[in-house]
DNA sequence: TTGCGGTGAGAACGATAGTTCTCTATGGTG
DNA sequence: CACCATAGAGAACTATCGTTCTCACCGCAA
């Protein structure tokens, strides 16, 4: 095995991700270093690097990860507030009201990202392009399940009042946006029925 | 007078601002070094620094001008569009998607410069909010001015469509989500009437 | 004419950070 | 037991960047 001082290659992986995600929604890309999140996860510099060759990699295995997370959690607050009766497009909206009311909330990890990069990172980009789409995708599912007469754009409706929703929030540091986005929303889905 | 090959205060004053907002938009605030500001305004470090005593006051006062210019052509864009008889709504998604179209888009200086912001910089966020708030403001006063039957939270519901709008047209290099935030903006309006 | 204030050009300084390297130790395998 | 791949600790290397400093120059006022 290896020695009392040292991880395991997974429990290194799972504690490099993690710190990687606490640091960089906290402070940003370009605010964290290396050795910042060496010292957060407890391995050495060498083992960071040999599990992830740069920081750009490290980013990107992070987003992907974050992905899955966030995805799953939205998926399930959703389901649960569904579950109990509320209505599907107020759920959705829901969902992020609860994720704005979470301590450290800094907005959406992917749009900030995407806002610092500043030479054409492709792989980041298309790993947040992918996030929102999987995002419209999931609402979409929801949202024309539960009102079928909605028209084919307000899925994408939907994404576009989510993302700016989470934006202003964390501009404004209030959760009035969110509410105004889920007052629109809901008067789009009775103008549909 | 000063020598030929130096520019008066205003001139190299104005130069500045310029070289700032090309290069801060282009790459991002983080991607650009006092010395590339120097060399595209065609001032010396020495007068940058008179004028503008440290990046973040360079980066403020940048945000300030752009503030100024950016809603000055907005507000004509959304007034150039009404006089065409464009319904205001549209009017207002118009000039997002005129703003879109432009080459060199790269979404909302504003939304872009908070999300590189990594520590608390005040100042930088309050001119952000500002600059939101006047928006939302100058939104109101045309939406409420053409639809008096419109609800208290629509022009901010409307300041949320275009953050969304404007961030996930930059996301995907698409004016799809333009497209949906107006169809979204209109079948609003249809509901108040 | 002689300083003086402001300027350009660019070197220099100090800090930070991505990445690699050295040295040492440890545990599993032949 | 000896060997080797791997790990930790941290120094070292290299590059960038914000900021300041040096030196030379020029126009203007006493």
């Amino acid at each position: 095995m290896s020695p009392a001082s040292t991880l395991s290659r997974e429990s290194a992986q799972e504690s490099i991700l993690r710190s990687a995600d606490q640091l960089f929604y906290e402070r940003g890309i370009a605010g964290v270093g290396m050795a910042d999140v060496r010292d957060s996860a407890g391995v050495s510099l060498r083992r960071l690097y040999s599990l992830h060759p740069s920081k750009s990699d490290l980013v990107a295995a992070w987003l992907e990860d974050r992905h899955q997370t966030w995805m799953r959690w939205f998926a399930d607050s959703v389901d649960r507030q569904v579950v109990d009766g509320v209505e599907p497009v107020r759920a959705i909206l829901g969902a992020i009201e609860e994720w704005a009311t979470s301590p450290g909330y800094r907005g959406c990890a992917f749009l900030n990202a995407i806002a610092e990069t500043t030479e054409i990172d492709d792989r980041h980009r298309a790993i947040v392009a992918d996030h929102k789409r999987a995002l419209i995708q999931h609402v979409s599912v929801v949202v024309h399940g539960a009102y079928p007469s909605a028209p084919e754009w307000f899925a994408s409706a939907l994404g576009v009042l989510i993302d700016g929703a989470v934006v202003d929030s964390a501009v404004f540091g209030s959760l009035a946006p969110i509410a105004d986005a889920s007052s629109a929303a809901s008067t789009l889905v009775d103008s549909f029925t």
